[in-house]
DNA sequence: TACCGG
DNA sequence: GCCGGT
């Protein structure tokens, strides 16, 4: 295999196991079993490793979208599918790796809020208008000042004052985030859907 | 592998 | 003293 991929490979495996900060160069290196001079041809430097292998796991997310959108015609079930996601990636990192990565790597940070941007909020106006056209949502709701709330509820599972309290059970929340937001812009008929479907998913 | 500097 | 970088 190329050298770059199995330098990423390794240390996203061990970013994402024991953090960003405590996993050295070296320590990639001896398990690649490259010297570190080897790592250097490819990457900048420690903060380029890191936005790379930071890359690398957002644009898996983001194929994955694609595929949501492409596989599921149900709007509600896109939503709830798209919950999922968030929730499945928040709970495979440790949150220590996310905390470290917005204060010692910004760089990385601003492509995880561009991707937020982007990606996400586009997809969210998306599924919202698809969702009025098939009158599961009111006629009347702002999509886009929707799809910002929507976004920021999802993405709140990420704030660092969040993690210091250990009451906080983000999974919960973003389930009890989810129905709340949903009931807010349906129509009877949206309403329906969603609870004969929860229905038949429980 | 040894070394410097933060 | 550790670790990124040479």
């Amino acid at each position: 295999m190329e050298t770059r991929k199995k330098i990423l490979e390794v240390a996203r495996d061990q970013f994402s196991r024991y953090g960003v900060r405590t996993v050295t160069m070296e320590e990639i290196a001896r398990m690649v079993g490259i010297s570190k001079k080897t790592i250097y041809q490819e990457f900048l430097d420690k903060k380029d490793l890191v936005t790379e292998v930071f890359k690398e796991i957002l644009e898996e997310d983001r194929k994955k979208m694609v595929h949501i959108l492409e596989q599921e015609d149900g709007v509600i079930d896109h939503l709830v599918k798209m919950s999922q996601m968030m929730r499945e990636r928040l709970s495979s990192i440790n949150p220590m790796v996310i905390m470290e990565i917005q204060k010692y790597f910004p760089e990385a940070w601003k492509m995880f809020e561009e991707f937020k941007q982007q990606a996400i909020k586009a997809d969210l106006i998306n599924v919202m208008e698809k969702g009025k056209r098939l009158g599961y949502f009111r006629e009347e709701i702002d999509t886009s000042i929707l799809a910002k709330v929507r976004m920021d509820q999802i993405t709140s599972a990420f704030d660092p004052a969040n993690f210091a309290n250990p009451e906080y059970n983000f999974v919960e929340e973003q389930l009890v985030l989810m129905d709340h937001f949903l009931h807010g812009i349906f129509t009877e008929k949206g309403r329906l859907a969603y609870h004969s479907q929860k229905a038949f998913q429980n």
